[in-house]
DNA sequence: CGGTATCCACCGGGATACTG
DNA sequence: CAGTATCCCGGTGGATACCG
């Protein structure tokens, strides 16, 4: 862990089907991530899952739970009583993604300062000295 | 690891600033994690990530590595010959990242014979008995 | 409550041409 | 070679209204 570079098993992620992409594919949108986030931590209804990302629209929130539905990463469930009452949650696949997206949000916590700091450094106006 | 929910230590993603909207604010988009994982392998110089990376347009190339390079994941080096050379590579934050990146390559190759399965039984023509 | 249906604005991103 | 500049199309996704 300390050489230059981490020895990923990764190939060139530029093949017709790769890996990398499907994966993409599926969690690099605005709101699938945060939707499996939530559902790793209990069962929500639809309502809840409405309430809980703050931005979301309906149907914003419609179509990626359809999605994922489809995917076989989240389970749903309708039950026939009026209201109609319909709970959400992760499927057994959508349990396992939840490892990786944690590494992903731990990175996030630990370097998001590195980050903002990067940024406000490249965005200083021209000159890294001189300051008067 | 047996329980029905792992025990995921993430908090309700709506607030405001929130680390999983910042990690998607970066990785989520076409090419970000290609590049990453490119430069993760080696030094690239600008035509070779432009091949290596199938379906990619100059301008999105650009694009991207300008704002991995504001975020302080890559680092551009540009040599004053003619015809002008620029390399890419990560930066030591921009390593970190290959390990989240990893776990989540490799759930996905885990995990894609799953997926297709999965949507193949969702699209199934309506009723999953009688086939005639 | 948990959706659909419709309309539409925005912008990600491709194609192409040009430049230092 | 490594970009920049311009044009423009299509899909993502928001707003709103309606439905079972």
């Amino acid at each position: 862990m300390s050489g230059p570079y981490l020895n990923v098993p990764v190939p060139v992620p530029a093949d017709a089907d790769c890996p990398i992409r499907e994966v993409l594919d599926i969690v690099a949108d605005k709101w699938s991530v945060l939707i499996v986030v939530l559902l790793g931590q209990r069962i929500h209804r639809f309502s809840e899952l409405h309430r809980s990302i703050e931005g979301i629209s309906q149907r914003m929130l419609t179509l990626t739970l359809r999605t994922l539905v489809r995917d076989g990463l989240v389970a749903r469930t309708a039950y026939a009583t009026v209201p109609p009452r319909v709970e959400y949650e992760l499927t057994e696949l959508g349990r396992t993604l939840l490892e990786p997206l944690t590494a992903l949000d731990a990175w996030a916590r630990e370097h998001r300062d590195d980050i903002v700091a990067a940024r406000r450094h490249h965005d200083a106006p021209e000159s890294e000295a001189a300051r008067r």
